[in-house]
DNA sequence: AATGAATGAGTCTTCATTCAT
DNA sequence: CATGAATGAAGACTCATTCAT
């Protein structure tokens, strides 16, 4: 959505009259499709969380072992973040907004529930004392994400990243 | 400051005449302190880093060896963020806005910066192949981050979840 | 232009919420039209500035020789002022102000550059020792204007007024 | 007074607080000389009005004949003007605002008064068909300010214009 | 009498939203 | 359905004025 564009530089004051421009179309039309901004925003936060999640799906029907499943959605996430710089932005904006619901941050975690349960399942199964399938969950994010930060400011350096900040993520969670 | 109970519930759209309400002035007072209500956005940034690093610092001063310096702070990290949550949650809605300045950033860090680089150096010279400063600096920020969040949602765990953060940290960090 | 009547009034205080409902709009549809209350200010300065000039032209058509040609102007100038007198008023109120733009005053004077350089010449050609084009220029409205005002306090001395001021300024300008 | 320098650049719309600046008094000491703003602006004109006058006042002793009267006074207001532009611009200022009260206007006229009555008088005796006492008040008003404007842009012509000026009110006047 | 911080009414300007075309 | 001019509620900021010191 072209949206993404606005909201990565402005925030949640990126105005209706840009946004339109930005799409393309006149200013009333957004309401046309969108009964107001917040409605806007929440399905741009869907969607943008429906294509990162698309990006792990992806990386994890390649799968072949546990270790390797959490790797290739690993990859995926970072890959992802690094060719969609300004969906990224927009997605970490909307993401501390008070102005999505709790239907949407549902809706958002949706297309990878299963595939979060598979790999948290397995994982817990591979190894002894498993932490919380929570923080494990929370780690791994927070870590792509500090990951995918020094890779954007040192792109020379990106597969070193990928590999250290994945392992890193695999001592933390693994213990 | 005051501001922070707004910013935390409202984020950059928090109205001026709301937090002069808050701090108990008049509408216009606000302005005499701040020029624009961006300045006092920075203001406030810089403040609450200022309060997180004070902490920190405190904690730093008791240290005794690498890893318990490291521990320490990171104790005071979480111990400061569970009793400031609301303070914690403006820190988190200014640190992603576009409108705090490269100097507020920077006068943000000032506090810990000797610290920082200390804590760095040391555990620099006490592991093999360390990783770079700054990759350990993201990584400790995220996971107390994730270490706080689920301690909000689960009280009861604090023990259990500051000591397992850290020992993830410690992992992900020294390889 | 509806803003002139509150121009006259109140000058530079005119309040845009004011000059809409004069204008018959809402409040936020004059920044539609003008970017900004100086915006509009200039503009309305112009555009009165082209009514007189119109005015003048208009007047200045019908000459016969050099000394009609001025009485012709004066008589058109004095007569849009005692028919506008508001408008008058708010030209005056925009002339003296410091927000009416160098660009604005010279597009105020663009209508009448050629009359204007025409008659000049034409009354330099037609007496001995002619004074310089600026103060004849000045001479020229300064006196208008105070015959306008003797006879907006005395109506019924409207034609008298009318011929004894352009004679006071025809002998001020030829000597 | 201080206030003219800020009236002269600002007009209506100086600031109290920048006035006190000026004057070298504290924000609030402005209160303690004048009610309201707008006190404060009318003590100022009629206080400005007054320094024209005493200056015409004082060229008017040294009169000899009728004609020279005039001429002493009208050298006296150019000189005044020159030598006091700022006043002479927060006067005209003054002038055109709505905020002078019908009392203050009188109370500027008072000085001049009874100089101004004698001189008309006097006038009116020596020439046939004298014009209505206002008129010719104002056309001299009206002509001093341009010829003030003409030496303001041209100061090396000020002889020239003050002489040339006079003559034209002289012509203008007596017909 | 002087001060200047505090006040809050007042004003410009923005922008999500509507609706006639 | 699309358009974009018009709307008007909302909000940041200004500044004359007050008043405790």
């Amino acid at each position: 959505m072209a949206a993404a564009e606005n909201v990565a530089t402005d925030g949640l004051a990126a105005r209706t009259a840009k946004i339109a421009t930005t799409a393309g179309v006149a200013e009333g039309t957004v309401f046309t499709y969108f009964a107001t901004k917040e409605t806007l925003f929440n399905a741009l936060y869907v969607t943008l969380k429906g294509e990162v999640g698309g990006a792990m799906l992806a990386g994890f029907q390649e799968r072949e072992s546990v270790l390797v499943g959490w790797q290739k959605v690993w990859d995926s996430y970072v890959e992802w973040g690094l060719c969609n710089g300004i969906k990224r932005k927009a997605l970490k904006q909307l993401h501390v907004s008070a102005c999505i619901t709790p239907d949407s941050r549902k809706a958002g975690l949706r297309p990878t529930k299963s595939m979060a349960a598979t790999l948290l399942k397995d994982l817990a199964a591979s190894v002894q004392r498993p932490q919380s399938p929570e923080f494990i969950a929370a780690t791994f994010e927070a870590l792509v994400e500090v990951t995918i930060d020094m890779i954007a400011k040192a792109p020379a350096a990106q597969e070193y990243y990928k590999r250290e900040g994945f392992e890193s993520f695999w001592r933390a969670a693994t213990r």
